[in-house]
DNA sequence: TTTAGCACTCGAAGGCTAGGAGTGCTAAAC
DNA sequence: GTTTAGCACTCCTAGCCTTCGAGTGCTAAA
C-alpha cells in the first residue's frame, strides 16, 4: 500500500491545488470538494471509513470536526459519500470518486523524475512489440499494485517485412511472417489444393516482392482485388493470388484473437485475503474470459486521453466494485491499441492516471523508435 | 468438487480392492489400511475431519464405531492420521497420504472410456507441440481442478526443419526457426560484425542445406567443431560458421528459459475463499517464479512412471501443504519433458494419478503422430 | 476381540455486556 | 450566518459466558 507521505504529496500536487485555485466556485463548494478529496485520499490509503475528526486534523486543525460533520452530511445528501452504518466514518461512493477524478484529471502533473524512471525501463534491448507490451503490463502492475492490461496494436498497424512458407503436409503449410517491428506471427494454413515446392516458392516470392513494408490489411485488400479481377484462364496467377489471400486472411483472423496481454493478478489475491472475496472472484472471472476483457478494453472508447470507468459505470456487473482506467497508444502516428489498469474502486486514481498516461506516451515513443 | 458417487467408485476400484486382495498382510493390518483409505477418501471429498461413526457407516455397518476408534487410535499412534483437536474427527497426515498413494499407485485402473474421452480432445487440428502442451495443461487443470503444468520437450528433442534470418539493423538479425514439429522459435541475435544481405543468405542456405532434420544440439556441436577446425585463412567460412553458431546457441539458450507452461491457477483462488490463505499465497509465489517451478519439475526425477511428492516431502517449504504429481512423456521415443499437477495435499490422488498417467501416454502418442 | 456405555473434551454458535468511535442535533458563541 | 462545544444516541467490536453437541478415550461386559 501507499505510505501517507506519498498521499500527502499527491494531495498537494493535484487536488488541493485545484481546489484552492480561484474559479467561480463558491468558497463553500470549494471546501466541500476539498473535504471530499481528503475523504477519498484517506480512504484509499487506509481502507477504513474516515471520521470527521480525522479530516479536521488532516486539514490542519483550523476547522472543528463539527463543521466537517455538517459538510459531510451535505456531501452524503448529495450522494458523494456514504455510511457503512450510523456510527462509522464515511466512504466515497462511485459518484464521489467520479467527482474527484473529474477534478484531478485535468490537473495531472507528470513528474519529470517519475517519467524518467519509467522511461529507463524501456532499454535498448527491447526491440519488438511483444517485448514492449510485456514490459508495459508489468510496469503498470508493479507501479499500481493492480492488474495491468495492454492490447496489441490492431492488425491495421501491422506492416509486413518478410514472409516464409514451410510445408507441413501435402495441403497444409506453416506461414511465418515477420513484421516491420520484428515480431513474428505464425499460423498453420490449409491451402487450396495440393502445392508443390516450386509453387510455394512462387507464392513466397510474390508476396515478399510486392508487399514488403505494406500493412497486412492493405495486402489482403490488394489480393482480394486481384482474385476478383484476374482472368479465369490465367489459372496459375489465380491460384497464387488465392492462396496468398488465404495466408493473409488466416494471419489477420488469428491475430484478432490474441490481442491482449495482462499481468499482476497476484495483487488481487493479496487483497482478497483481507478484503472482499466476491470482488476477487468476479475479477478473476473477467480475466479468464479473454473475450470479455477484450470487449472491455475496446468498447468504442476514444483513443485520445485517459478514460476512467468507476464501479457501476462499467457495463459489466462483475466490475461493479472495480475501476478501469485506460489510455490509447499510437503506432506509425496512428491510434493503435490501449493500455490500462483494472483495480478496486478504492484505488489511487492520481497515481494511476499519471502512470497510465505516462506509459501511454512512453510506449508510443518506443514503438516509433522500434519501427524506424 | 467431486461427488460422493465418484468417490465410492474410486474406492471400490482401487484401494478397497487392493486391501481385500490376499497378501501376507495380517487381517488386522488389512483392516487398518482399509480404514485409512476410507479416512483419506472421505476427507478428500468432504474436507472436514472424519469421525469413527462415519467410517463405520461407510464400511457397511458390520463394525461398530468403538472398534474403529480403537484402530484409529493406533493409526494415529503410528503417525498416519491426526487430530485437529480432541473432540474432532481424524485427518490424514502426509505419511497417511503416502501410504495410501503407495498402495493405489500399483493398482491404478485406466478406464477405457475415460482414456477415450481424453484422447478425443487431441483432435486432428492440433499440429504443433505448442498446441499439444497448451491443451494438455488445460486438460489437467480441468479434470483435476488444480494447476496443470507441462514442460516443453528439452531442446535435445528439437529438430530443425527450416531457418530464416531477417535483418533488423546493421548488426542484428531476427532468427526464425521452424522445427520438425512445425513449432516456430524466434529470437533476436546480435551478430559478429556487420553483415550484408548476401552473407545473410549464405548463412541461411548453409544451415538449411546442411542441417535440415537434425537436432539443434547436434547442429550446435557440428558448428562448434567447424569453428575450431577451419583454417584461419578461410575468413569467409569462419565467419559463416561463427555466426551460424551464434544463432543456434541463442535459440538453444532462450529455449531453456521458456520451457514451462501452466494453467488452472483459478482453482486455487476458488479454494482460497474457504481454505488456507497462506497456502494459496505460497502456491502463487511458486508460480510467479518460473525458475522455481522449472526446478521443481526437473529435479532429477526419473522419466518413467508416476512421481508423487506429498506435503513436506517437497523440498520447497512453500509446498509443505501441497502435493505434486508428475510423469514424463516421450518424443522420438526418448524421454522429453514432464507433465503434472500441483494441488493441496488434500487431493484426489487416485483420479490425479490416473489422469496424469493417461495424459502422459496420450501426449507421447500425439507428439509421435505430429512428428511422423 | 468387539462393543455398549459413559464421562470427558473442546470447538462452534449464540447471547450478553462494556467500551468506544462516530454521528446528528441543539444551543450558544463568534 | 457560520462555527463550534456539548451531549444524547447509535451501533460496531471485542471479550466473556453459556449451551450444545460431535467426537473421543476408557472401562467393563459380551
Amino acid at each position: 500500500m501507499l505510505n501517507s507521505a506519498e498521499f500527502r504529496r499527491n494531495l498537494q500536487l493535484s487536488y488541493i491545488i485545484t481546489m484552492t485555485t480561484k474559479t467561480k466556485v463558491s468558497k463553500k463548494d470549494e471546501r466541500k470538494a476539498c473535504i471530499l478529496g481528503h475523504i477519498v485520499h484517506t480512504y484509499v490509503s487506509d481502507g477504513t471509513p474516515v471520521s470527521s475528526k480525522l479530516v479536521a486534523r488532516r486539514m490542519g486543525g483550523n476547522v472543528s470536526s463539527a463543521t466537517i460533520r455538517n459538510i459531510m452530511a451535505e456531501l452524503e445528501h448529495q450522494g458523494y459519500i456514504t455510511h457503512p452504518h450510523t456510527s462509522a466514518g464515511r466512504i466515497p461512493t462511485d459518484i464521489g470518486y467520479r467527482h474527484y477524478v473529474d477534478v484531478i484529471k485535468n490537473r495531472i502533473r507528470f513528474e519529470r523524475r517519475e517519467a524518467q524512471r519509467l522511461a529507463e525501463e524501456y532499454s535498448k534491448r527491447i526491440r519488438t512489440i511483444k517485448e514492449v507490451i510485456k514490459k508495459t503490463s508489468y510496469l503498470i502492475s508493479r507501479e499500481l499494485h493492480n492488474a495491468g492490461v495492454v492490447m496489441w496494436p490492431g492488425i491495421e498497424g501491422v506492416y509486413l517485412k518478410h514472409m516464409d512458407l514451410v510445408k507441413v503436409n501435402s495441403e497444409t503449410i506453416l506461414a511465418v511472417l515477420v513484421t516491420m517491428t520484428n515480431d513474428v506471427k505464425n499460423h498453420i494454413v490449409r491451402l487450396d489444393g495440393e502445392l508443390k515446392k516450386t509453387e510455394l516458392m512462387r507464392i513466397t516470392n510474390y508476396i515478399n516482392e510486392n508487399f514488403r513494408t505494406l500493412p497486412l490489411m492493405d495486402i489482403s485488400g490488394s489480393l482480394r482485388g486481384l482474385v476478383n479481377n484476374v482472368k479465369e484462364e490465367d489459372k496459375e496467377t489465380l491460384s497464387i493470388a488465392k492462396n496468398s489471400l488465404r495466408v493473409m486472411d488466416t494471419i489477420i483472423e488469428e491475430n484478432l484473437k490474441n490481442e491482449i496481454y495482462w499481468e499482476g493478478l497476484n495483487y488481487f489475491l493479496e487483497m482478497s485475503g483481507s478484503g472482499d472475496v466476491d470482488m476477487t472472484r468476479n475479477i478473476l472471472e473477467i480475466f479468464s474470459e479473454k473475450e470479455e476483457l477484450v470487449n472491455l478494453m475496446r468498447n468504442e472508447l476514444p483513443y485520445e486521453g485517459l478514460n476512467v470507468y468507476i464501479g457501476n459505470e462499467n457495463k459489466s456487473k462483475k466490475l461493479s466494485e472495480c475501476s478501469v482506467i485506460t489510455c490509447g497508444y499510437t503506432l506509425h502516428g496512428r491510434a493503435a491499441g490501449r493500455l490500462g489498469v483494472i483495480g478496486p474502486t478504492r484505488m489511487d486514481y492520481d497515481h494511476a492516471l499519471r502512470t497510465v498516461g505516462c506509459l501511454s506516451n512512453l510506449i508510443s515513443k518506443k514503438l516509433a523508435e522500434i519501427n524506424s
